[in-house]
DNA sequence: GGGAATAAGATAC
DNA sequence: TTCCAGTATCTTATTCCC
């Protein structure tokens, strides 16, 4: 039974649940991944179906054969004990404030919410359930602002007593900890469950909090049992072979840490698997159709295997910040996000006395959007493309960096190089097909946690190391011109004398410039310059020297001439070598330089009628005309970008490829990743409870 | 082929 | 009214260089 479910009106709580999310971004988003996962469901059954007699006898001999090379692993000498706090941050807070006692509570605030108390599990509000939904199912919740400083000072409490039963304990997380309790069982004479209960009680006088215990011979075992009689209870599962068999066969897989929502999905819709018991009778299916360690993973859990080891001190391999906002592209605001998480980071990184050579970009952005102040455009339906995407950037230095301002200072270049994140067309009156930023994330990997602090020299190679000094085809990113950087974004980087630079394969985009590149419209917008200022920046970028490149730039751009024309799409990039009214065009309008009936295979047939769509526009609507031209631009323009991005993933990459397409380059083609319809690969969702567990 | 770097996707709390 | 977080970890896949 669910902690705190009983008699939650289960299909009130999900009809309010969905009445109040449909429509909304996250929503569609779930539903496109829900029927992405179903693809995948359907291609693992059709995968199934195609195994012979032959095959699924060979892959039985397999699974037994493994299942007695586990067996002979078991090891039911150790008893471990794991401790979970029972809704800790929902406790702590009521203890702080004793009137919130036996009311309905959740700490956390309308867009979130981190723990619920077991009056508002009542109504079905939930850990990770947005706010505005917890209050519909719950009016007279009561919210709570999180204060981590209270739990990390409770947890420390907690985590005091574990010293005392355990000096190696491990701690899962703020509320949760491991302990082997072997020794001191043996030590002090006393049974598991004595310990259990009197640790317990130690806990809640040190504290004033409950919490729950799961005693069991691993750990991943201990972790389900102390779910059983939550909260403030026990239960003990004895270190027997039997009676761990016995539990585990009629335990429904979804109790096992690390089998989610979604691997819980496909091993019940695609293979008929619920309970472990099945898992472990259809241990020949398994073995044929998941990889090796996804296999032995479900094969170890079916036999109530776990880790019974301590493990050596595991040091944290990265650092991050992010924070989420509304939906903007203004870019000013994007850099003062950057800035704050920035600094956000270097204070964590500086409390655990920490430097990293390694800083990732994260980018979480939202859908196209279309928005038309003109009536005549709205007759027409574009459904929205991706909803939510996650985009992540990262470079490795040469030097470990902590401070903020070196994180600012690569980040904001990490950063420069994907902006404008939309790919926008700026009517007057219209704005369409735009990606706007939900969200920005900083992390720091690649700890020196030896030298701290001091620039070290890696003995690894870096990317570096491979560039040529002169090389100017291979756009360095301490260069803020070659990133078309502005004035404005000088402040951001100043003091440029680390090296920086990126991978080879990169570096083609920057040195070439791909003219549907939105980083190009960057230049135009942000500049403000002249038709001549930007062919001087073009100047700069170029390989001057690069007899070779220059060659690539001429070939390339015949091809994406005629590639173009063929297509029917316009070519900003055809500015540098088109007509004097179209660079006048620019100059004036500073943003119009898609514009163009005929270059998007439109045509008024009849004086009227759009040869692509139908509507019927008269001629002297001509601002209308315009739009709607810039309109079929867009939508193509965006299904380009969706196919390239299906294709490849990054802006850099799509351009690369465009690149490619035209030098007919001999790059080798890419296998396709399991997003682009290739074999589900669930190993990573079990990676972490193989190590934990 | 191996190692390193990069990018994306997924899990858990 | 509000309209779905933040942190850490791991795997897979790809590309490049040695």
């Amino acid at each position: 039974m669910f902690l705190g479910m009983e008699g939650v009106d289960k299909e009130k709580v999900q009809r309010i649940v969905y009445e109040t999310s449909k429509g909304s971004k996250y929503f569609e988003n779930e539903e496109k991944k829900e029927a992405l996962l179903r693809q995948k469901i359907e291609n693992m059954r059709a995968q199934r179906a195609k195994l012979s007699a032959a095959d699924l006898s060979h892959y039985q001999t397999l699974a037994d054969r493994r299942i007695l090379e586990l067996e002979a692993t078991r090891d039911l000498s150790r008893i471990w004990l794991h401790v979970d706090m029972d809704a800790f941050y929902a406790a702590v807070e009521t203890l702080s404030n004793p009137s919130l006692k036996g009311k309905p509570m959740a700490v956390g605030g309308m867009s979130m919410i981190s723990t619920a108390n077991y009056e508002a599990r009542r109504f079905g509000v939930r850990a990770a359930m947005p706010g505005f939904i917890a209050r519909k199912l719950c009016p007279e919740l009561i919210f709570v602002p999180i204060d981590f400083k209270k739990y990390t000072h409770y947890s420390e409490l907690t985590r005091k007593v574990f010293e005392k039963y355990d000096p190696n304990f491990m701690a899962a997380s703020l509320d949760e900890a491991y302990l082997d309790i072997t020794e001191v069982c043996k030590e002090r004479g006393m049974s598991c469950g004595e310990i259990a209960e009197e640790l317990r009680k130690c806990i809640n006088e040190e504290t004033g909090l409950t919490c729950s215990a799961g005693v069991a011979p691993n750990r991943l075992l201990a972790k389900v049992c102390s779910d059983i009689n939550k909260p403030n209870g026990q239960f003990v599962l004895i270190n027997d072979r039997m009676a761990v068999m016995t539990f585990i066969s009629s335990l429904p897989i979804r109790k096992i840490g690390g089998i989610g929502k979604v691997t819980e999905h496909i091993l019940r819709d695609a293979f008929g698997i619920s309970t472990c018991e099945e898992m472990l009778q259809k241990g020949g299916l398994l073995c044929a159709l998941f990889s090796h360690s996804t296999a032995d993973f479900f094969l170890s859990v079916s036999l109530g295997i776990g880790k019974t080891d301590t493990p050596q001190v595991r040091s944290r391999k990265s650092i991050s910040s992010e924070r989420t906002f509304s939906a903007t592209d203004d870019e000013t605001l994007l850099y003062q996000k950057l800035a704050d998480i920035a600094e956000m980071l270097c204070a964590d990184m500086k409390k655990g006395g920490l430097c990293g050579r390694t800083l990732t970009l994260k980018l979480k952005t939202a859908s196209f959007e279309f928005l038309a102040s003109l009536h005549l455009l709205l007759a027409f339906h574009f459904p929205a493309e991706d909803v939510i995407k996650v985009r992540s950037r990262a470079v490795t230095l040469e030097k470990y960096i902590c401070s903020s301002e070196d994180i600012l200072k690569y980040a904001s270049k990490l950063l420069k190089a994907e902006l404008p994140i939309s790919l926008r067309l700026m009517g007057k009156n219209s704005h369409y097909g735009l990606y706007s930023l939900l969200s920005e994330g900083l992390r720091l990997s690649h700890f020196n946690e030896d030298n701290i602090g001091a620039p070290s020299d890696p003995t690894q190679k870096t990317l570096n190391n491979f560039i040529v000094p002169g090389d100017l085809s291979r756009k360095n990113l301490d260069d803020p011109k070659s990133l078309g950087l502005d004035i404005n974004d000088q402040h951001l980087m100043n003091n440029m004398e680390g090296s920086f630079s990126i991978e080879s394969h990169e570096l083609q985009h920057y040195g070439i410039r791909d003219p549907l590149d939105s980083n190009n419209l960057q230049d135009l917008n942000v500049h403000h310059c002249t038709y001549t200022d930007s062919v001087e920046a073009e100047k700069i970028h170029e390989p001057s020297s690069n007899k070779i490149a220059d060659k690539v730039i001429t070939k390339d751009m015949a091809g994406e001439v005629s590639q173009r024309k063929e297509s029917g799409l316009s070519l900003p990039g055809q500015l540098e070598w088109g007509s004097p009214d179209r660079m006048n065009r620019v100059i004036m309008d500073n943003e119009a330089v898609f514009s163009s009936e005929q270059k998007d295979g439109l045509v008024w047939v009849d004086d009227y009628k759009c040869s692509l769509c139908g509507i019927e526009m008269p001629p002297y609507f001509d601002e209308e005309r315009q739009e709607h031209s810039d309109f079929h631009l867009a939508e193509r323009l965006q299904k380009d970008e969706s196919r390239m991005d299906s294709r490849t993933s990054t802006p850099r990459q799509r351009s690369v490829q465009k690149d490619h397409i035209s030098s007919q380059s001999k790059r080798k083609k890419r296998k396709p990743s399991p997003k682009e319809g290739g074999h589900l690969s669930i190993d990573m969702f079990f990676a972490r409870s193989n190590q934990n567990f």
